[in-house]
DNA sequence: ATCATAGTCGTCTGCCTGACGATAAACACT
DNA sequence: AGTGTTTATCGTCAGGCAGACGACTATGAT
């Protein structure tokens, strides 16, 4: 049996990215247009086939880099000059879930920072940032009021399981900073925690917070008043990666 | 592109199952003992073959249940009569994981509470409960003196990830009580976070966490002496799945 | 100058936790 | 029957953290 090709049944893997990143207060998720059947047209995320050589990390990598530009983070180097977040997220494989064949796609999370236009192959038309309730609104209706069919193939749960999964890791994480640029205040850090969360915390309490959590922040030294107001304390990731004390999310 | 097989270089996909349960105060996964090569003899994690009509998760409850005769726990269902809690756990994907081909793993975990002998496809001796740290220590040796080898493939690995889920995962959810028998008590569960953690708990504050916790435990009415002592409260896990507040781990 | 905005520091109160004393109810001895 | 052992369960107390919120600071806009 072992090296008999015929004993298993053949499977196509994908993997399939849900990249994440917080655009003017909100949530939001890149989203490609699908340019040839099945789902021809509809957004969906971004993805491809691994190839031969490649592991399943590696091949998730350059789909990220192939649809961003952004390098993924290698969990050990914490300078995070312009690399994303980049992690496994879950496994897709029901029999249906693609009509032509039958497809295991592995799904990855990656968290980037704010971005210029993404592009999809140069052809900026056919990628975009979506808040992701609009991509999760089963055919609701966009920010401007058109119709928003869902998202192609199981890609809806995909996202819906990344967004959570994103949602509960900043809690015990230091995550919520791959959201953000290199250097940056807690205020926006407390913006992230807002748009990712979908509630208000309060400024002075989150300030205690974070600045209070060991290897969460280390101060530059520098200042900036980009926000407007009085000038705030600029900060890099420290070097902890889970909190202790964390986070907490307030009650529904 | 979308219908030509010779698109994407065909992969074999397997589920792995990293079965943890609780016996004699610590924690135990199931292995089995490989009849071929590669590995031949070698002590692996019980899997096989993802078959074509089958989800993975399906291919997951067929496999726990061919290892070991549990039904797989649906989470809809709270009633645990015999089921095991069962949930994927991450997919392995190395070109060079599998010798022979290119087979892309999707693990699963699954907790069930202490079972007689464990049986592969009838032949005791090439299934068994081994504590974790034994299956993990490479190229150690067991409890009785003699050398064990390493697992088969990068099952140390996977079952290394499958440990460290639970680990965290019965601090903020009720998942502890998976390693229960459908009644049990306060007791019972304790020893269950301490097999799992590695620790010793205080039991007078380990009973005011759990009884306190809404939604955890619910009193059947029945008592119990099978651990000796004063008679215990009998218990039934409750509805809620969520900790809230968690259960904290002690610092290393 | 005044206002609006955002950041930062304090205070207070309630809750949770860890440490630990005390009591209760079974069993195993003598 | 009495005594010790084991396990379960209840209580107490001090320290720490979180939420609510007041106060003050430093910038830009009008």
């Amino acid at each position: 049996m072992p090296y008999d090709p015929s004993a298993f049944p053949p499977f196509a893997v994908t993997v399939d990215l849900v990249v994440l990143t917080v655009r003017r207060h909100s949530l939001c998720a890149l989203a490609v247009r699908r340019g040839e059947p099945p789902f021809q047209g509809r957004w969906a995320l971004p993805g491809g086939f691994v190839r031969d050589d490649e592991d399943l990390s590696q091949a998730a990598a350059r789909e990220l880099a192939e649809e961003t530009g952004l390098c993924a983070h290698d969990p050990a180097a914490p300078a995070q000059d312009n690399g994303a977040h980049l992690e496994q997220l879950a496994t897709y494989g029901d029999p249906k879930r693609d009509p032509r064949m039958r497809v295991v796609s592995v799904a990855h999370l990656a968290l980037a920072p704010d971005l210029p236009a993404p592009r999809a192959g140069g052809d900026a038309s056919n990628a975009r940032w979506a808040p992701v309730e609009e991509l999760l609104a089963q055919g609701g209706y966009g920010r401007d009021g058109e119709p928003v069919a869902p998202l192609a193939f199981d890609h809806a749960q995909i996202l819906a399981d990344g967004v959570e999964r994103a949602r509960s890791k900043i809690e015990y994480s230091s995550l919520a900073t791959a959201f953000c640029p290199p250097e940056f205040t807690v205020g926006e850090l407390r913006r992230v925690y807002e748009a990712v969360w979908g509630v208000a915390l309060d400024p002075r309490n989150f300030h205690r917070k974070v600045t209070g959590t060991p290897g969460f922040l280390v101060p530059t030294g520098g200042t900036t008043t980009r926000q407007g107001g009085r000038p705030a304390q600029l900060f890099r990731a420290g070097g902890a990666t889970l909190l202790n004390p964390p986070m907490l999310r307030p009650e529904v």
